[in-house]
DNA sequence: CGGGAACCTAGAACGATTCCAATTCCTGGC
DNA sequence: GCCAGGAATTGGAATCGTTCTAGGTTCCCG
């Protein structure tokens, strides 16, 4: 049987399916898909636009656009805002924060280390429902990976 | 002798100091951030803009954005982004975050329990050097406060 | 196979922010 | 006090990411 995980997550080099976490799949969505599913680096909406471009010659940025909307909207991947610069996209679904190295411009996920629970250590007052959390980071890596 | 708090945080209804945190003070500097410290719902650019017509009726959005940006970069005030919704303006500088309250579009300062130290929650490689932690939340406040 | 809905596209529109050139305001030295 | 030079302010134009719109295409279901 097929898992829920497998259905939201399916090999993105394997046949499109009809749909994921339902969302009906469309070639365009597809190929969005895939490329962020292969390329993890956050790229930004103009990213995904000039590099799907090799794959979709025709598609047109709007369309970019709606297609990372209809993936964000089913939680299929998340979409990632620093301070006020283009929307980053990014396929983690895992409760993640992102630091961004000043020194390249470059944006790596940040995992809490196990057992933590961040709205733990939140002072907030008894019955708040978060739906949502967002951390970024801001700073350097000690050696900036190659 | 002066503190060096009391010099960041001069009264907003005294008179105007010559300078804060280093930041030589003009009028149009001054009134940002009396109002900034009077009316802590994390104004908009746009909201400052309207509110302090009142007692500048010739101030331009432009001088608005420059003075927000001179006590930002000063460290006077803070600057917060929610997605890509329009900057919004904090004149608390302890380390806070910040919780948007879905059900009215309110904002409110959220604090860490005490004793808690967010860097140490964080799986980072040592010697990451942080200038900067960035923390929104989003979801609904038990009972909206009135 | 036909009709309606969902999608895609190109380009116009939008809105927050920044840039620009011209004017005004300060400040320090006389 | 007065003047020159630099800093700030102003209004309007420009920018840029994103959204909207209108028309054409594709898909699904009967």
């Amino acid at each position: 049987m097929v898992s829920d995980d497998s259905n939201l997550h399916p090999e993105p080099s394997g046949k499109m399916p009809a749909e994921i976490n339902g969302l009906r799949m469309t070639r365009q969505r597809w190929e969005t898909y895939r490329l962020l599913m292969t390329q993890k680096d956050h790229p930004t909406a103009n990213d995904v636009f000039r590099r799907i471009q090799k794959r979709l010659p025709n598609i047109s940025l709007a369309t970019v656009y709606n297609c990372l909307e209809a993936l964000v909207k089913h939680g299929i991947v998340r979409q990632v805002n620093f301070d006020r610069e283009p929307s980053r996209f990014c396929p983690n679904l895992a409760e993640h924060g992102h630091f961004h190295d000043e020194s390249n411009g470059s944006i790596h996920d940040v995992t809490f280390k196990p057992g933590i629970d961040l709205s733990e250590v939140l002072d907030l007052p008894e019955g708040t429902v978060i739906t949502d959390i967002e951390l970024t980071l801001r700073g350097k890596l000690p050696t900036t990976k190659i």
